[in-house]
DNA sequence: CATTTATATATTAATATTCGGATATCTACA
DNA sequence: TGTAGATATCCGAATATTAATATATAAATG
């Protein structure tokens, strides 16, 4: 079970906070779409969801070429709460991640 | 204004984030208190409180030889919310740290 | 004043984190 | 098979964080 100091230092980086707060809004998201939604590299992005998958706070799935990941189901109540305090707070940002994600081509969930 | 990040980097360390929900709790604490509940060096609690300070989640207020230690009032919604949840998930540690301060002798309050 | 108590800060050494670039793995499909 | 696309991991360098120890400041007290 995830502890409070571990799950606040997941979310201390912004790349972690920013995808792991995106991935809570839109449900499911690949590798890929979250490298063009905060337009990082794809060795950045990799790592640290990893680090999100180590430490119980995303659940991942592959599907074909793509590996998608989603918010574990069996996150403690306080820690989804902390999640949808997390997202008023960046609404702003999400904002415009999700405006980019929006824009991006041949997303794999349309095929 | 704090930034959400920011806020979650400060709760990351066990010592601030115990400190932390525990003024949060208790409304006022000066560093001998946290000493004795935390069960921590001066030096230790000092540095962490003033890390808290400088990122605009706590206040500080010299009343005679101590310094008291609140929570910020003009903290936005959001962090407030994440502070409760917190507590919510370190409340076992919390009930120790405040049985820690019950046995303290000659807290400063009392004078 | 001198001393004591409370708190803050500086220094140093150990450890941890982060990123970029290179490379490996895995899947689909020709 | 073999090639391409998607993702994961490894490595090294730069930077950040942490704790412990020592020292400094500030207020109370005799």
């Amino acid at each position: 079970m995830i502890e409070p100091a571990q799950l606040f230092k997941c979310l201390s980086d912004d790349t972690r906070l920013h995808a792991t707060l995106l991935i809570y809004l839109e449900g499911e998201l690949c590798v890929c779409e979250l490298m063009e939604a905060l337009n990082d590299s794809q060795p950045k992005i990799s790592r640290h969801l990893a680090q999100l998958r180590q430490c119980g706070i995303l659940a991942d799935a592959r599907r074909g070429q793509w590996v998608f990941y989603s918010v574990e189901k069996n996150l403690p109540a306080w820690a989804s709460e902390i999640l949808a305090s997390g997202s008023k707070a960046s609404e702003k940002a999400l904002a415009t991640f999700q405006t980019n994600l929006k824009a991006m081509k041949n997303r794999p969930q349309c095929c």
